[in-house]
DNA sequence: TGATAATATTCATCCGATGAATTTATTCTA
DNA sequence: TAGAATAAATTCATCGGATGAATATTATCA
């Protein structure tokens, strides 16, 4: 592997990340000022600023004008984690990244069924039960929704798994606006019950058939929904220009 | 979702991918110089600079000092694209994410089993050819076999699984360093033909088996090159602070 | 022609000043 | 004295210019 020399605001971004680890700081920690930075890194504001940029572009610092500057909650993970900045069709998208999470969400609530500690199982079944309290209320059931299937993911004991869950499941979330709809909503519901029903009863089989169910119904309700869309509008990317 | 008004560098990274894409520029390609872009986006030099930053930390450009700026090609995909940078665990962390490409790699092959195209197929034959020339005179492998298995997961064609499969084979690659090995290398060779010819013949079953064997045992290779090593040192981190 | 040297281009780093957002301290009022 | 309004201090954001280092280009000479 060819290695080139880091300038020399990488060099300082990661005796910053240093700094972090070796403080033992945890997410929403407040850094030193840069002024203070500027001594210990022994280096000059602008550059050190680049540094900064590096670590928040990395989701590893954020900053609050005025107040200081922060380890991020996002741990780290990247924004676009998948590189799809430069993909363009975007309902094919959003049925590949579904397709991808059926590949293994499944395998993953098997797993679960087997390791998943009781107070997991406790985790989960609060969370079901959040999400079921969103969704009654009419609130937007989303962000419950990833908890959910990520806790799930956590107790597969696999942290790869639970970091790959919560990037896929944000994925989707962030490229399809899912418009509030009672059909989805009673198979979400009905599904999470049997997910957690057969984590609690060890049950392999079944937590894997759940699972399978639940996102299938969710990739037919979104190949739906886009084409709806496409009729109405006879053709609109559902989403483009995100963030970027 | 709450959304703070981004900072005028991140504004104006945001204005430099736009020009990528209004350019149609591709990976390689030479930006204009800082100096030029302070006239088009009408910022200051460190602001400009920040903004370039941004860009290169989510590895959508590339700066060459003296020579320029350009678009990187490893196309907005993240250094770390699961986040691990705060796991440290770095063995158990292989295995972790060997077990995530065991669940879906195998189900990869099978669909380009039936997707592939003649000339996909032709590129992977390329490809495998190219990975036992390297074996064969002694040379690293890594790279080759990280580009076979993209090669197939590009035949997918589903384009998530395709960055996806890129992903966790770099992460792999990038946390372990595989020493060269007789066993392992034929392995290597023999599944890659066993898939290779599955995938000719468009049979999907031995597309999947071959893989999920392919990977089974390079899993258990690393498992054994573990233990050896924990008994070698008592105990040693694999990996820790690559390129942190 | 081919190597070498001078020059130009381009990014890297530094510095100091002013502006904007936020937090904290102070003052004033009811 | 409690609470609101104001002032001050803290902290990051942006600016613009100067010097240095790496690279590319051009000119020169053997």
């Amino acid at each position: 592997m060819e290695t080139k020399p880091p300038s020399l605001s990488e060099a300082k971004a990661n005796e910053i990340i240093k700094y972090i680890i070796d403080h033992k700081m945890m997410p929403g920690d407040k850094l030193p000022t840069e002024a203070a930075f500027l001594t210990i890194l022994n280096v000059s504001r602008s550059t050190l600023r680049e540094a900064f940029r590096l670590l928040i572009a990395r989701n590893i610092l954020e900053v609050r004008q005025g107040s200081g500057t922060f380890v991020s909650p996002k741990r780290g993970i990247p924004d676009d984690p998948l590189g799809l900045t430069f993909i363009y069709d975007d309902n094919q998208l959003v049925l590949d990244m579904l397709d991808v999470r059926l590949m293994f969400e499944p395998e993953v609530a098997s797993l679960a069924a087997t390791y998943a500690t009781r107070s997991q199982l406790e985790e989960i079944a609060a969370q079901a039960k959040e999400m079921e309290a969103c969704i009654s209320e009419g609130r937007s059931y989303a962000a419950a929704d990833s908890r959910f299937h990520r806790l799930v993911a956590e107790a597969s004991g696999n942290r790869v798994i639970e970091n790959l869950t919560y990037i896929l499941n944000a994925s989707v979330a962030k490229n399809i606006e899912i418009t509030l709809d009672a059909q989805r909503e009673s198979n979400t519901i009905y599904y999470h019950r049997r997910i957690l029903k057969a984590l609690k009863e060890r049950n392999v089989k079944d937590a894997r058939h759940a699972m399978t169910m639940h996102l299938s119904l969710l990739r037919d309700f979104i190949m739906d929904k886009i084409a709806e869309e496409r009729e109405a509008n006879g053709k609109r990317p559902a989403i483009a220009d995100l963030d970027l």
